[in-house]
RNA sequence: CGGGGCGUGGCUCAGCCUGGUAGAGCGCCUGGUUCGGGACCAGGAGGCCGGAGGUUCGAAUCCUCUCGCCCCGACCA
């Protein structure tokens, strides 16, 4: 056993009652993270959350290589006065930058801001690095930390200083530009939804919405149970606004010198308050197989007639078996804790695949599965249960990206009128859900967006895909509108 | 930045109003009995009561000031 935790004996809020307070008993209890508590709205990501973490870094580092990108690193600290070189930019973020103003016991002579996003420090190297089109594209991503002083943090979802990856690529013509933007997103998306099991709506932010310094940003927009939308990823076209900031140009074959087209690109820790949101339940955390550092644990019940040796010897070759076919697993032998107490600990902590073997297993060759979802237990053979389990796995998998996407269907609805979309959404709010996307033709106009912004919610995304009925007019000033937006409350 | 709540063993909290030996449950340690959904018995360790100042013979308790955290709203990944 590697986790000698203190048994939970607090139970977790349901849902239903409080679901912000829900969320953070499941943090929490499936010790998953806690707060920093001596530096303010920071937070400690514990073993169990960081595996997570780890695991979406590994898929998301192998699909950024696979598409070219390479990994670099730049610093933590950025000269005050390159936030202020591109006007939206500074505009956007100087009230959540964090300044370092001593260092070394002095005053220093410029300030040092702490990178709340890289696309200033970037952009003056890629001026320097940049010459000729044959320099590009130029196609980077950093791993790393940000802070953005935030005035109310939750773990996960908003916290001073967080965790993520941030492209940035530079390229020689807005279409190259546009394109991968367009394709990082789907990265993203694919992600999402095939190893978070997240389902999410691709589309474009409107003017408002946009990232501070974009021309546009496109987004991933995920449904979280209370019906609450969580951007969950962003993918911006830069165009050539840092470019021209930061006087990033090439020759091009012609011999001209043009500025370069740029992109940026980020994920982050939030991806995993997303994860949680969308899928644990009542009893605590529920991780998809793809990402469950641990995907089976295997309790066994050792009673006083027991051949000890012989059931451990048992349950560790089925351990070994499991973890050579590739399936992470552990034994859950401690002796201080009954079978009940370990049920519950493996449960809170989401892990997806709970394996029983006792004494009458021992004499059948079978064992009992327990499935996180489901909360259903069946008996199986020990014949091929590496097969069986690697099914129950699959198919878990499957499911909860069924579910989420049922959920998701059902509570999107569809509104004509910005009556309508008010009274749809003032039944809804974080504690208590009834959240809803409402699908309804809006323009991309930030007097419109303001009007959302009255109900507190606001224009999500545009998606990519019309999934309605095409062109309607717009519920606030009535000109004709190409598809229709996702409205919702959101984090 | 406004509103609310809270700082007392590792955790959750009682005690404070009405000052007088610092408590409970859980967890932890030791030994034993148990074990198919949160086991039990016995013994044990562990706290300058967030901090500073004041009132008092005496402060967890009263007064002043501070620091921090959490929750709820306006801004944001």
């Amino acid at each position: 056993m590697k986790q000698q935790q203190p048994q939970q004996t607090k139970s977790i809020t349901p849902r239903g009652d409080d679901f912000a307070a829900w969320y953070q008993d499941v943090v929490l209890q499936g010790d998953m993270a806690e707060p920093a508590e001596v530096v303010k709205g920071c937070m400690v990501i514990k073993p169990n959350g960081y595996a997570v973490w780890e695991r979406l870094q590994a898929e998301l580092d192998r699909r950024f290589k696979a598409t070219g990108h390479k990994n670099v690193y730049f610093p933590l600290f950025i000269p005050e006065s390159f936030l202020k070189k591109e006007a939206e930019h500074v505009e956007g973020f100087s009230p959540e930058l964090a300044v370092v103003t001593h260092a070394g016991g002095k005053k220093l002579e410029e300030a040092y801001v702490v990178r709340p996003t890289s696309e200033t420090i970037i952009g003056h190297f890629f001026s320097r690095w940049i010459q000729s089109y044959r320099d590009l594209p130029m196609l980077l991503n950093q791993w790393a930390n940000v802070v953005r002083w935030e005035l109310r943090t939750r773990m996960f979802l908003r916290t001073s200083e967080f965790l993520w990856q941030e492209g940035h690529t530079a390229h020689a013509t807005q279409q190259e530009a546009y394109e991968e933007a367009v394709k990082m997103l789907h990265v993203y998306g694919d992600v999402a939804e095939n190893v978070m099991a997240m389902p999410v709506i691709r589309g474009v932010k409107t003017r408002a919405e946009k990232f501070a310094g974009a021309d546009r940003s496109f987004c991933i927009e995920a449904m979280m149970q209370n019906g609450l939308a969580l951007q969950a990823g962003t993918s911006h076209e830069l165009g050539q606004n840092f470019g021209k900031a930061f006087d990033v140009t090439y020759q091009s074959k012609e011999g001209k010198l043009e500025f370069v087209w740029q992109t940026s690109w980020g994920v982050s820790t939030r991806l995993i308050g997303g994860l949680i949101m969308t899928h644990s339940d009542d009893n605590g955390l529920v991780l998809p197989p793809a990402l469950a550092p641990t995907k089976v644990v295997i309790v066994p019940i050792l009673r006083k007639d027991t051949d000890v040796e012989q059931l451990l010897g048992k349950v560790n070759a089925v351990a070994a078996d499991l973890n050579a076919a590739g399936i992470a697993t552990e034994v859950d032998d401690r002796t201080e804790h009954s079978p009940g107490a370990k049920f519950f600990h493996w449960e809170t902590r989401g892990v997806p695949v709970v394996l029983e073997i006792g004494p009458r297993d021992l004499a059948a060759n079978t064992c009992v599965l327990k499935r996180r979802d489901l909360g259903t237990k069946e008996p199986a053979s020990l014949d091929g249960i590496v097969a069986t389990i690697q099914g129950s796995l699959d198919r878990m998998q499957t499911e909860l990206l069924e579910a989420g996407r049922a959920r998701l269907a059902a509570n999107t609805v569809v509104a004509n009128s910005i009556g309508e979309v008010e009274e749809i959404l003032s039944q809804a709010t974080a504690e208590k859900g009834g959240g809803k996307f409402v699908m309804a033709h809006i323009k991309d106009d930030p007097a419109c967006d303001a009007r959302v912004k009255e109900f507190k919610a606001s224009v999500r995304c545009i998606p990519l895909e019309d999934r309605f009925d095409g062109p309607g007019k717009c519920i606030v000033t009535g000109e004709p509108v190409e598809k229709r937006a996702v409205i919702a409350k959101s984090y």
